[in-house]
RNA sequence: GGAAGCAUAGCUCAGCUGGGAUGAGCGCUCGCCUGACUAGCGGGAGGUCAAGGGUUCGAGCCCCUUUGCUUCCACCA
């Protein structure tokens, strides 16, 4: 009859067949249903270019967590999954591969390169979503999304166009970063610093005389690291301030190379302090001058082609690359006399995130969001606290991202992506913006439209994707029911690509937030603290690791010892620790399924197969002190979770079934069932009872962060529900607070721990079996036990052994132990060294002393007392009187034994 | 240049709004193959909570200063 647990526990052998029972019932699907709360999480969607890593298996272990626990407390749970295209990233990626092939992007053309790019994606973007079912998560697999399809498109479209009504997007010239090899612009969250060693070249230029000509007497002299860009320049500038420089006021330099006259302009924006207080202005190739270049009416010279190479505008220097065209000009301006020194210089150099190519600023047409207006509602909510961000430090980061604002790029010169709604028209040029191709040109009746080359920022479609999912820009049942979301788990790395973007594009469009809380997590680093890189090599596989030691292991393994938002470091040990666990859960199940069948063998029934209320009667003190235990947990589990604090929930779940459950109970438990009598079968059923139900409750805390593992034991132990994942959660009950119970099971701990490290001392030899009889001068204490019997194996051999238990805060109760068939007999006086007695004694008086100057302290002092609630004073209060018993017993042990 | 975080046992880290560090895992050490589990059981050693100052009856936690490390933002030619 009975199902079995296999003898040793291995992963492999249960994760593929529990996970693919629970797609086959569609346990993750999650439908509109209006008789329950929802309970919503949308993935940040993985690019369909990636692999599994541990930052991955991180952030989804996290959401999988967050919506098993609700969906088991009665949310209706959804996990909307899905893969986002990443533009930039994926286009690389297949422009790497036909590079083998030897084909250039240009050879395919749009079409087929397009064509290229949905194969790849049909190839490789279901990878990453079987990597994550190894993982275990629950999303609903029926809805899954992808950010190029049908209606994420649409709702792409719908954006740009409602957002470039309102004025909110318009084309602009302006300088952006250019990455030459990927040959796009990049938004300025792409750009990465990076400290390079480079030069710092001294060059001076002639000022001009009065017949228009280069003075040979008179230089104006500065310094720049990109000595080539002076092709381009339009001025110099210096601070307006700088009385050195008074004279310069209306006069002209002369540029060298390129041979003509330009102005000198006074701006704030030099710093005096810095170098000569001299500025070459070169708009067209850096911001800062760019904006000098704005505010005095410059020319913008481009000297520079998509490739990074000279234009036309460089004269002699056309053609040739940027590096080259730099060294030339340096040879150039030396031979001219013009170069002052080289100073070696180290400096931040942008480069793209992506490829690690020196950007280059450039001006160009490109496409913009308007960010003013747009940010204010996402700064104001997170002001308010409609949205929490945890830790809260994250939004520190987050207003110095929104405070400094800058408007957003969002045209890429690529292939794969949102191609921009745009349309000029073939005769006028007029630029129209409509959700298609319009047939009539409003301005000159045109009939003939070219669609804009570009495509969106990938960061666009996922700014909509906590309701582009759900159905929008349709009115769907979805949109309503499950919007706005609950929680967004994120690495804090894309706190400004991602979050801050959904959350206005949620105001805007939504007229609602997306989500109320954003949990962050830090970086998953490898054992020596660095970064987890493909450079480096030292990326730790999540795969493997799951084939290793199972998904459940490495689940725990990201869960545990980590605050959220902190960096954590990934190595083995842990992970095997955690696998530990899972087996010790296995075997511990084992055991109880062992004992009940042989219980049944041996009644014939299931007398344990009852409610709570039909065997309560029958619960002893150990019953009643894990029942107690395990109440407690339940509720602080509960509320841990609640705050996201799961870490510290699972530490809990963790530290119960191991210590007090596997180590004191089922111990406690042992001599019950093996217990041949049948008087005994009614204590032996109780304990029967509680221990499959308090295995039962302890598996369902377990099962967020642990699936596989609790799903298969609950399986197994129990026929009536047929799956853990859609259990009941357990809930706190008053009724099961035994604090009589507790109280004294925790103070025989102490006396047993006591007994053992005695015994330890003394080098006893050990006695298998031994039963404690509890004799307490306190009654209620011998209330509890009166009835009942505790029995401990691998415990001490004494017997008629007393300890103080003081330590566990009661005074003249001491414990007796009686070891079946043990002739021997220690007193008291051998088991205890007096000196260590007396000296541990006088540590205690010492502590007591500390404790009631503490405690007096605070009931004495005026401010606290006015300000502490009524249960703090009470509590301490409580303490006071319970301290000061202890000081009395604690001084007349002292003096008997002084004696 | 601006900001944030970290510094607690040999290692990696928890410690909630200030109220006893019986902290956790790993490691080390001693003793156990006890009929669920050697992926185990029972003991033990090991911490002036980075340094200095302040607030408080009381500080790992709050404030200031210093030192060291990490990260983010900005970028000065």
């Amino acid at each position: 009859m009975s199902k079995e647990l296999a003898k040793t526990y291995t992963p492999k052998s249960i994760e593929d067949r529990l996970y693919e029972k629970w797609m086959e019932k569609k346990y993750f699907h999650a439908e509109v249903d209006k008789t329950k709360k929802p309970f919503t999480i949308v993935i940040p969607p993985p690019n369909i270019t990636g692999q599994l890593h541990m930052g991955h298996a991180l952030d989804n272990t996290m959401q999988d967590i967050l919506i098993r626990f609700k969906r088991m407390q009665g949310y209706n749970a959804l996990w909307q999954p899905g893969t986002d295209h990443a533009s930039i990233a994926t286009e690389v990626r297949i422009i790497e591969t036909l590079k083998e092939e030897g084909i250039q992007k240009e050879d395919l053309g749009r079409e087929g390169f397009l064509k290229r790019a949905w194969e790849w994606k049909e190839e490789y973007g279901g990878r990453i979503i079987g990597q994550l079912k190894k993982l275990g998560s629950s999303c609903d697999w029926d809805r899954e999304r992808f950010t190029m399809d049908e209606g994420c498109n649409k709702a792409v479209t719908e954006v740009f166009c409602k957002m470039h009504e309102k004025g909110w997007i318009y084309k602009g010239s302006r300088i952006i970063n250019w990455c030459p090899v990927c040959n796009t612009s990049i938004s300025d969250a792409e750009v990465e610093y990076e400290e390079q060693a480079g030069h710092f070249w001294h060059i001076k230029y002639p000022l001009v005389d009065e017949n228009g000509q280069p003075s040979k007497t008179e230089f104006l002299e500065f310094a720049t690291t990109r000595p080539e860009t002076m092709l381009g320049d339009t001025a110099v500038a210096v601070n307006p301030k700088d009385e050195r420089y008074a004279y310069l006021k209306g006069r002209m330099v002369w540029l060298p190379i390129v041979n003509k006259a330009i102005p000198v302009v006074e701006d704030e924006y030099v710093d005096m302090e810095f170098g000569t207080g001299v500025v070459k202005i070169t708009p067209a190739h850096d911001p800062n001058d760019f904006e000098v270049g704005k505010r005095h009416n410059l020319p913008e010279v481009n000297i520079m082609n998509d490739d990074a190479t000279i234009n036309e505008n460089g004269g002699k220097y056309e053609g040739l690359d940027r590096y080259e065209a730099r060294k030339q000009i340096v040879e150039e301006l030396e031979k001219e006399g013009l170069l002052v020194k080289i100073e070696d210089y180290s400096h931040n150099v942008g480069t793209h995130d992506r490829c690690g190519t020196t950007i280059e600023p450039l001006i160009k047409k490109q496409w913009f969001v308007k960010m003013d207006e747009l940010i204010k509602p996402a700064v104001e909510a997170v002001k308010n606290g409609d949205i929490k961000l945890i830790p809260e430090r994250m939004e520190k980061t987050y207003f110095n991202w929104t405070d400094n604002i800058r408007d957003w790029c969002i045209s890429r010169q690529l292939w794969w992506g949102h191609r921009i709604p745009a349309y000029y028209c073939d005769s006028c040029g007029e630029i129209v913006v409509d959700k298609k191709m319009p047939a009539v040109c409003p301005k000159c009746g045109g009939t003939h439209f070219t669609q804009d080359e570009d495509t969106l920022d990938t960061w666009f479609s996922s700014a909509l994707w906590p309701f582009s999912t759900l159905g929008w820009p349709e009115k769907t049942e979805e949109l309503d029911y499950f919007y706005p979301t609950d929680v967004l788990v994120t690495g804090y790395d894309i706190i400004f690509f991602w979050v801050i973007r959904m959350i206005f594009s949620g105001y805007e469009q939504m007229k609602e937030k997306p989500f109320h809380t954003v949990l962050f997590h830090g970086l998953v680093r490898d054992s020596q603290g660095r970064k987890m890189s493909k450079s480096l090599g030292n990326g730790i596989d999540p795969l493997e690791i799951i084939d290793q030691y199972g998904a459940d292991a490495l689940r725990l393994t990201l869960i545990t010892g980590n605050a959220p938002g902190n960096d954590m470091r990934f190595y083995n040990e842990r992970v095997e620790a955690s696998r530990n666990f899972a087996n010790k859960v296995w075997n511990a199940s084992r055991f109880i399924m062992m004992n009940m069948e042989q219980a049944e063998e041996k009644t014939g029934a299931r007398n344990w197969e009852v409610s709570y209320n039909e065997i309560k009667e029958q619960l002893e003190p150990a019953d009643k002190w894990i029942l107690s235990k395990l109440n407690t947990l339940v509720r602080d589990v509960t509320d841990n979770m609640e705050q996201y604090e799961l870490g510290i929930a699972v530490q809990k779940v963790y530290d119960f079934i191991w210590d007090e459950f596997c180590d004191w109970y089922i111990e406690m438990v042992k001599p019950r069932l093996y217990s041949k009598e049948e008087a005994d079968d009614r204590s032996k059923a109780a304990s029967l009872w509680t221990l499959k139900n308090v295995l039962k409750d302890a598996l369902k805390l377990l099962h967020p962060y642990m699936p596989f593992v609790t799903e298969e034991i609950f399986c197994t132990i129990q026929s009536e529900e047929e799956s853990i994942m859609i259990s009941r959660w357990p809930e706190y009950a008053k009724e099961r607070n035994y604090e009589k119970e507790e109280a004294a099971i925790e103070l025989m701990k102490e006396a047993v721990r006591g007994i053992r490290n005695v015994r330890t001392q003394m080098n006893v030899a050990p006695s298998r079996k031994a039963a404690v009889h509890v004799v307490s001068e306190k009654e209620e204490v011998r209330n509890v036990f009166e009835e009942g019997r505790l029995f401990f194996t691998s415990l001490a051999g004494a017997s008629e052994v007393m300890i103080q238990t003081d330590r566990a805060g009661i005074a003249d109760d001491a414990v007796s132990v009686v070891v079946p068939n043990a002739t021997l007999y220690i007193p008291f006086a051998e088991l205890v060294d007096i000196g260590q007695e007396i000296e541990r004694l006088e540590k205690e008086e010492k502590r007591l002393e500390g404790e009631l100057a503490r405690v007096n302290g605070m009931l004495n002092n005026e401010r606290f007392m006015s300000k502490a609630p009524e249960a703090k004073v009470a509590e301490e209060r409580a303490k006071l009187e319970k301290y000061e018993q202890m000081m009395a017993q604690v001084k007349s042990r002292l003096e008997q034994l002084q004696r």
